[in-house]
DNA sequence: GATCGGGCGGGACAAATGTCACGGGTCACC
DNA sequence: GGTGACCCGTGACATTTGTCCCGCCCGATC
């Protein structure tokens, strides 16, 4: 029986697959958590061989349990699965070490299938996917960059940004147009935009 | 058995209902679309009993379709299924003859009891929900705030708008600030941010 | 017929934003 | 020891944005 963790923080969605792949003969859901800081914990208790884990989740993003993962439970292997096929992710996903990443938009079959093949060593990425996000390149941005995009996204004026992280206004105005540059956009909004749709953020 | 169409853009979402709708005992899905438009020809085929509709999908919003429902097949029961809880997604669901309002944060189970219960006529609505929807109240904006402030959410410039709805900049602006005015907010990017959230786009 | 809300536009003004050039600091790497 | 990347900051400047006036036209409503 392989042992199966399910993170996934849309109940219904959670629910779903939980039942479906108990529904295999040779699959076990062994623990099923709603957020990301809850991974590990859940991991530690219930053993499973491989962790299907969301990306976007409250508490802790799902690229970042994969990491934990690795590092505090060597032998279990990730199989990262998620609404957006953003480049920024799956290489994200790589670095932390995860053996595959599938997108939510494939038949259900496919995902008991990448299970099988991520617990018999293989790789499982889209291979479209692969190419968008080689083809894409990494991200231009540096930390700080990333930050004051990040909090520009949702209509924080420069002083907000700038009271939120303890920079100067001047400061933030220049690490935005860096990041306008970098992107090639034409302002902040844009380029947040672009950032987060790359997987950036 | 309830004949059940459901329309659902996201194809393991969509499969994983299907299978999960299936297996009780008086269901039986009679049809699966991925997209908007494709909901009433399915349900003139199939003639569903209930219909589970996501609300953001490709080609026609779940809302639309659902007004289509009511107008074409006026016998068939329409219960909106969707990620997010905007009050005003609500509001309009109920405005095109929903007879019911689910989001997918609640136990899958649920989903099917929302079914039966909406085919005995019963009209399946979260408290929470409703009583959020009547406290933010409808939409404040006009047809015209409500195009400007749309196209204006991902980083377009007032140029760009103008040029897009074939409007004056100057027009533009004074949308823009009705708008900014109305939501109570500081900048167009908060105001559509809000606007979004609320379900006034 | 008058009034009101909405669509559409203009002009003027202050504030916010984006750009550029510049400086200093740390740290890694050659 | 030099070089380069990144962090943090300043000041000046042009552009964009948001606000507040104003006007005209139309249709609905009283």
């Amino acid at each position: 029986m392989i042992r199966v963790l399910l993170a996934e923080d849309q109940t219904m969605m959670r629910g779903a697959l939980a039942l479906l792949l108990g529904l295999e003969p040779d699959m076990e859901i062994v623990a099923q958590v709603g957020r990301g800081d809850q991974v590990v914990a859940a991991a530690l208790e219930a053993r499973p061989d491989v962790c299907l884990l969301d990306i976007e989740m409250p508490g802790r993003s799902g690229l970042d349990a994969a990491a934990d993962l690795r590092e505090r439970i060597p032998g279990c292997r990730v199989l990262i699965v998620t609404t957006f096929g953003r480049p920024g992710y799956l290489r994200r996903a790589m670095e932390a070490g995860a053996w595959g990443f599938v997108v939510k938009d494939g038949p259900v079959e496919e995902l008991a299938a990448a299970v099988r093949r991520v617990l018999a060593g293989e790789r499982v990425i889209d291979p479209a996917l692969a190419a968008a996000a080689l083809g894409t390149g990494p991200s231009p941005l540096t930390d700080r960059e990333r930050d004051v995009l990040a909090v520009a996204g949702d209509g924080a004026t420069i002083a907000d940004i700038a009271a939120r992280l303890h920079l100067s206004e001047s400061t933030v105005r220049n690490y935005l147009s860096a990041a306008i540059g970098k992107t090639g956009t034409r302002n902040r909004v844009e380029a947040a935009r672009l950032a987060r749709h790359n997987g950036w953020l």
